[in-house]
DNA sequence: GACCTTTACTTGAGGTCTCAACAAAGTGTA
DNA sequence: TACACTTTGTTGAGACCTCAAGTAAAGGTC
């Protein structure tokens, strides 16, 4: 079954650099192969979340993240560079998504008392209301999409390889 | 040094659900530890990528993807819908890439003589160009990120991981 | 041939993201 | 105190994408 997609016809050369004058370790096949799996897999799998929550709850992935992330902060509550640290949203990106949350009613800001250059943001009611709305379909679509997929050695295996890669990719991933 | 990342602290619920009334399988700590590795992982490695060929070849990850697409069939020259099915983009994702390449000079548009209905992009010269020109940096950069990274079993892993996946994400898998 | 459905593609509006430029507050140093 | 530097956050422009609505051609079916 997996054996099918291996069966595929090769992929030709990307390329024209046959005496590779540009020194690249080119993929092997079975690297391009894997590769192209992977890739498609992050594509079809991060539409599709984004697509159940768009339909299901009115929000893209991106803000069901920073409502977890604020629903699990003390008090419901953080700042903005905190949370965007946590969540590895560029600053702008944050305050984008906060403003239109904002105007949804999910979310309240406020001075830093202690620092007067940071925002307090706050997840209200019914910010709460729409996370436990929008959390069982959620939920539910990952494990369809992925966890009732894998045995648990691949999910074992599969943490393993992210944090491989997480201890290059992510720049903070030893500091936490 | 995976190890630092499995004794962070605990997440807490995300909803407070506790008699579970919606009746939903909620992740277990495992399964969420690997959810947000897989759903960090999926990020920052996009983010990476995307920067990279943005930086030194002026273009989005997903145009790179059109390029290869291009490369690779025969005459450089594709149907619209062909290449949207390929890389499983939506047909107005593709007018939209397509139409911002041709301003470019990479490619070309021409009515389908057989069906008049189409449309065949094909990849110029400049395209071939840009393409050799963003390949050596990006396929560096992915060797970086990931195999370089990887034993050759979590190589297989992977690829095993993948398959298991697109399997059910992609609705084409089983017919090529 | 007239009609309905399907396929192929485009369009434009609206939303999210990136990037660079900015403002304002804190920190350090002489 | 004055100055430079860093940190925090916002803004607006522009790029890309999605979605819904459209046009136009092709393929049945009667």
């Amino acid at each position: 079954m997996a054996q099918s997609r291996s069966r595929r016809s090769e992929p030709k050369a990307i390329v024209s650099d046959s005496n590779n004058t540009t020194g690249t370790r080119w993929l092997t096949a079975n690297e391009q192969q894997t590769w192209r799996a992977l890739m498609l897999t992050m594509q079809l799998l991060d539409g599709r979340l984004d697509r159940q929550l768009q339909r299901d709850a009115q929000m893209p992935h991106a803000y069901y993240g920073i409502l977890v992330g604020l629903s699990e902060a003390p008090d419901n509550t953080c700042r903005m560079s905190d949370l965007a640290t946590r969540l590895r949203y560029s600053q702008s990106r944050l305050t984008h998504a906060v403003a239109s949350m904002e105007r949804n009613g999910w979310v309240e800001r406020r001075r830093c008392p202690d620092d007067r250059r940071s925002q307090l943001v706050t997840l209200n009611a019914a910010g709460r209301d729409a996370l436990a709305t929008a959390a069982p379909g959620h939920v539910t679509e990952v494990r369809a999409a992925v966890f009732d997929r894998l045995s648990s050695t691949q999910v074992g295996q599969l943490r393993e390889i992210c944090d491989t890669l997480l201890a290059d990719l992510d720049p903070s991933s030893s500091d936490e």
